[in-house]
DNA sequence: CCACAGGACGGCT
DNA sequence: AGCCGTCCTGTG
């Protein structure tokens, strides 16, 4: 445990509100005066900025640039994804300007799998107090200038949580789901680090959804919000579902189905339509 | 108090 | 293959 301080100077294609509210993340809390503070692996980080810097402070154990620059992704030319996408059509151009400043996040693999299985016809407010909740109860504390923050639990810290421990979070019917897929975890029946470096996104998806809790949805999620990085998925719930339907194809809602979508996306959006779908969601949203 | 919102899943056709 | 009821909790 250390702690560290790094100033950045902020990055083309970078705002904190925009990366932290766009539906990918739900461990980082915006502070009174605007800075944020979040729990990252094993440090605790906040961000605050100031005159196009980032001051960025830390107590953990790995290096802050170095964590800074994998989390956030900084190593990708986002200015080019954009204008590449902005081509496309208006309805890509104009939700490009709303959102310009999102970067998908590479969160660890195993906390993104167990997070989306929670959000399973859920809503962001309770996903995030559940997992609060869960990370006290089983994760390690970090104190963080006077306050305790709490890691993410690992696979090893949920092994004796029972089906009636989870229920007792908040979990409500998820918790089957989640003590399955913890037990498939730590018996190897899926290996993460073996899913991690696979090449082939249909097999890494057809394995994901072998687990408990995992259907369609979660495991785009999972692949495009977690270090497993893909960007050719599009991850549709009901929200995208009626977004794309009222932008390209006017359907009667109970006439358009999950597969068209998919089809549409693909075909417009190619290799970018993960991205493509976090700018069009953060446009629509409201 | 009731209606509704949000994905996975299992049972049905 | 597609359709539909059920699972739990918070909100209006």
């Amino acid at each position: 445990m250390k702690e560290q301080q790094y100033i950045l100077k902020k990055p083309e294609c970078f705002e904190l509100k925009d990366i932290f509210t766009c539906g990918q993340c739900f461990r980082w809390q915006e502070n009174e005066d605007g800075s944020y503070i979040g729990v990252v692996k094993n440090n605790v980080i906040k961000i605050r900025e100031e005159n196009s810097k980032y001051i960025i402070k830390s107590v953990g154990e790995d290096n802050l640039e170095k964590l800074v620059y994998e989390y956030f992704d900084l190593g990708r030319d986002y200015q080019e994804l954009q204008e590449k996408l902005s081509k496309i059509d208006k309805n890509m151009k104009t939700s490009i300007e709303y959102g310009k400043g999102i970067r998908i996040l590479n969160q660890d693999l195993w906390e993104t799998l167990i997070s989306f299985i929670i959000s399973a016809n859920n809503n962001i407010p309770r996903i995030q107090k559940i997992i609060q909740r869960l990370s006290k109860q089983y994760g390690k504390e970090i104190k963080f200038e006077g306050n305790s923050y709490y890691t993410f639990p690992l696979p090893e810290e949920l092994k004796d949580v029972s089906i009636q421990d989870f229920r007792n979070l908040g979990l409500g019917f998820r918790d089957k789901r989640l003590y399955e897929t913890t037990q498939a975890i730590l018996n190897k029946e899926v290996d993460l680090q073996k899913l991690q470096e696979n090449e082939n996104t249909e097999e890494v998806r057809e394995i994901l959804l072998t687990l408990s809790g995992v259907g369609p949805k979660v495991a785009d999620c999972i692949l495009l919000f977690s270090t497993l990085k893909r960007f050719e998925v599009f991850p549709i719930d009901v929200w995208i579902n009626r977004v794309m339907n009222e932008l390209y194809l006017n359907e009667p809602e109970d006439k358009v189905s999950k597969a068209k979508i998919q089809k549409l996306a693909n075909e417009k959006f190619g290799e970018l339509a993960g991205l493509a779908q976090q700018y069009l969601f953060y446009w629509r949203r409201d």
